[in-house]
DNA sequence: GCGCTTTTGATAGCTTCTTTTCGTTAGTGA
DNA sequence: TCACTAACGAAAAGAAGCTATCAAAAGCGC
């Protein structure tokens, strides 16, 4: 059965309090406060785990290694720091898609990335 | 100084014709119709070359390695079909950008990627 | 055509990210 | 508390994509 190990807990934790996705390095340096000599396999097998328990979701960004966020947010999309390189939500949606959308193309979806400097980055 | 080989020309002109952002595989069996036995190697080499004389930019989609495309084409997005996995222009662009952006965010650049199907996978 | 030198093709190597292996540790129900 | 076994950490292995190496081929100026 599936045990709750101070890891998991950890792991967990870490996703929730971020509050914006990250990476599995990110994700490692955070739960590693709480659990000190956290393998980064760890982290990886619970990111699969937590994968399949609908807990996490995937949020891949151009040219990045993928992040991971706690499920269930509803629509948004996100904003990649070019200084921190951190990433962050964002609320809300351009819309009109259909209107740039070419004849004869079914749209079933969309993804959307803001760049620049985030609030303390840009202070 | 740089000559003009059989591959080069068979590359740029691969891209051209697609009209469409190539991944370096596509770019190499596209190009492979013009010059047979064609290394993987030169299309890497010449992407490097090409793309440092300013002949074309590198098209980064989420998940995805990158896809180059003929530069100077403008601001344009993209539509990545989910059945044939290849990714076409979109021109024209959602705007109020400004509207989501976070409070104290610097925006300065986008990107935005449109999914489904494409034209003839739709049919 | 000649010779110089860039470019090529094949392949090995490298980098980054992720998964597997394996012996050890530690949840969990009884 | 005990026993069972899921989960762990470390390190090796794997996967994918790109780059370097090197001998051979082929542009290009003369």
């Amino acid at each position: 059965m599936q045990r709750d190990t101070r890891q998991r807990k950890a792991i967990r934790r870490a996703l929730v309090d971020a509050g914006h996705p990250l990476s599995p390095q990110e994700l490692h340096d955070a739960a590693s406060e709480d659990v000190p000599g956290l393998g980064i396999a760890t982290v990886y097998r619970n990111l699969k785990a937590l994968g399949e328990a609908g807990f996490l979701e995937t949020v891949e960004l151009p040219g990045e290694p993928p992040r991971y966020e706690v499920a269930g947010k509803g629509h948004h999309h996100h904003f990649h720091c070019r200084s921190c390189d951190r990433v962050f939500e964002v609320d809300g949606c351009p819309g009109n898609l259909d209107r740039i959308t070419p004849p004869g193309f079914r749209l079933e979806d969309h993804e959307f990335v803001l760049y620049g400097r985030c609030e303390s980055c840009a202070a």
